[in-house]
DNA sequence: ATATCGTTGGCTTG
DNA sequence: CAAGCCAACGATAT
């Protein structure tokens, strides 16, 4: 029996590679494609900022466009996630609610309550993954429960599982038109698409013999200006999976620098990215990673040599397939206490140095163009993340890192759950990453990619005017310099907010200190340990945190 | 038990 | 500008 399906997209914005969208379509007589925009779910679970909204709503458009192209459209409805599918399963007769599967607590608990919704309205569920290459559970399962805490171990795990599962083929016109489907709503369908009217369901076509004529205004993609959200947008990454697709293709063309690329020697400083930028279309899914994987397969199969990870292109793929792997399978992931893998560190809490940071008011020049650039165009590149999560964290300022990720969380287009709790602990040496030694400095690091500081002078143009020589520490000019600069530090542009200097040296002091004091604890939880599962936490020796870590291994 | 090694530091030396 | 040192962690391999 066929289907009355409403198809909810959540993540995975796109027509390519999309196997739950193509599966809806098999198994039914109608088809709404919908996204449920509840806003009180995006602003307080996804956190997500004004670029982000902005790159959204493009990318809703972009989706519609692509629907209306094969002769179906997208239906955005405004409101709570659980009343408007409540609302709209009876108004619309649903047999079955298809849906991307995604691995995000919030997701997951979307999903639970949909579940719980079918069994009572009567509607099935289905829902599939394809954010990721790998299906988490098989690697933890391989590794006997537990995540794997390095990557090379993880690389050995995907060694044993074999390539990911391919793309599903794209959807075409004939997927929507095939006798007997309706898909969208049929006064809607009229209004956008006048030649090809779609053989429609008989009851659906008395329903809209008065269609409605602000059935399309009632559906819509909303603007910015509807949302109240700031119209100002300098990001230069625009959304959707059309503008992706053509971001792929043109890197993909550059075989030769697709095969030796090689992530650490990429220039954290360009003017233009020496990556490819595709985060955010990934992270929104308007690309399929599995689809980008097998394209560089076929180029590295046809190059002489070709770079591996973690440095290759591939191996990038990969990293974000750790993280997850490693987020799935540990509790309390995206925060430091009740985490068993992070270092439980005292952070000092200041709410002045850190909005300082956030705000590009650091008086180091390299730090505050980077926070420039995110907050202007929600994209930085990783080692410019590496550069400012160090300060913030245990370099110089010993702000939790938790603080950090809120604020990339915010501002980055890419913002992931997984990746960006994962790459906060890494940076602040509380997980995966123990050589707390190295330490980025506020002024060295930058220099050797652009020493002219075109970067700092392209966001910061306050400073510039300074020479080569000041342009990475301004407040090392004398007064005359920086009159003649036209701009004096202190009043045009802070003196740097610490002595990188004494702030590091400190930090550095106190990090071994925590290191030797959770030494000691975990001796002594080892001595007082009967149950060996004790030693297992050592990282994170309270009571309630173990037991909180319990609850939440055994729920999942 | 012990050795190995880590995607991307900074500094000195030859 | 490449190599080695710094001081040294901790997950994994042996």
């Amino acid at each position: 029996m066929l289907h009355r399906t409403i198809h909810l997209f959540r993540k995975e914005l796109r027509l390519h590679d999309n196997p739950v969208l193509l599966a809806a379509l098999q198994s039914s007589e109608a088809l709404y494609p919908v996204y449920i925009l509840d806003r009180a779910f995006l602003t307080s679970s996804m956190h997500i900022g004004a670029l982000r909204w902005h790159f959204l709503l493009q990318s809703l458009e972009d989706l519609h466009k692509n629907l209306c192209q094969l002769g179906s459209c997208l239906l955005v409805i405004q409101g709570e996630y659980e009343t408007v599918l409540r609302d709209h399963i009876q108004k619309w007769s649903i047999t079955q609610v298809t849906l991307d599967a995604e691995m995000e607590p919030f997701y997951k608990e979307m999903e639970a309550n949909i579940q719980c919704l079918g069994a009572e309205l009567g509607f099935e569920v289905l829902s599939l993954g394809s954010h990721s290459l790998y299906d988490t559970q098989r690697i933890l399962d391989i590794n006997g429960g537990s995540p794997p805490l390095t990557y090379k171990r993880f690389l050995h795990i995907l060694s044993l599982l074999g390539d990911p599962e391919v793309p599903v083929r794209n959807l075409t016109a004939e997927d929507f038109q095939k006798e007997g489907l309706s898909s969208c709503l049929p006064g809607l369908e009229k209004k956008l698409r006048v030649k090809d009217v779609l053989c429609l369901a008989l009851h659906e076509e008395r329903r809209c013999s008065a269609p409605d004529p602000d059935l399309a205004e009632c559906y819509r993609v909303p603007l910015p200006v509807d949302l109240k959200i700031s119209p100002e947008n300098l990001s230069p990454w625009r959304g959707g999976e059309t503008e992706g697709l053509q971001r792929l293709e043109q890197h993909l063309t550059d075989q030769g620098w697709v095969a030796s690329f090689t992530k650490p020697r990429t220039i954290p400083n360009s003017l233009l990215p020496s990556t490819t930028g595709l985060s955010p279309y990934f992270s929104m899914g308007c690309l399929s990673v599995r689809t980008f994987f097998y394209r560089l397969s076929n180029i590295y199969a046809q190059a002489k040599h070709h770079s591996l990870p973690p440095v290759s292109l591939q191996g990038q793929l990969l990293w974000r397939e750790f993280f997850y792997t490693v987020a799935s399978a540990t509790p309390n992931f995206t925060q430091m206490a009740g985490n068993p893998i992070c270092l439980q560190i005292c952070w000092y809490k200041d709410a002045e140095r850190l909005h300082k940071w956030k705000m590009a008011q650091t008086g180091f020049p390299w730090i505050d163009a980077i926070m420039t650039q995110l907050r202007q165009e929600g994209w930085i590149h990783h080692l410019a993340r590496h550069a400012v999560a160090c300060f913030l964290t245990r370099g110089d300022l010993w702000i939790s890192w938790e603080e950090g990720m809120k604020v990339f969380e915010e501002l980055l287009l890419d913002a992931d759950y997984s990746i960006n709790a994962g790459n906060w602990m890494w940076l602040s040496a509380s997980a995966f990453f123990h050589q707390y030694t190295r330490i980025f400095c506020p002024v060295r690091f930058g220099k050797r990619t652009d020493p002219q500081g075109n970067y700092i002078r392209k966001y910061l143009p306050i400073l510039k005017n300074f020479p080569s020589k000041y342009i990475y520490e301004p407040w090392t000019a004398s007064e005359e310099e920086q009159k003649q600069a036209g701009c004096i530090i202190g009043r045009d542009y802070p003196f740097p907010m610490v002595n990188h200097k004494e702030a590091s040296d400190h930090n550095l002091q106190l990090m071994r200190q925590v290191r030797e004091e959770q030494h000691r604890t975990a001796q002594l939880t080892r001595d007082d340990a009967d149950d060996p599962m004790e030693i297992k936490v050592k990282r994170d020796h309270t009571e309630e945190n173990i037991s909180k870590g319990k609850v939440a291994r055994t729920t999942e």
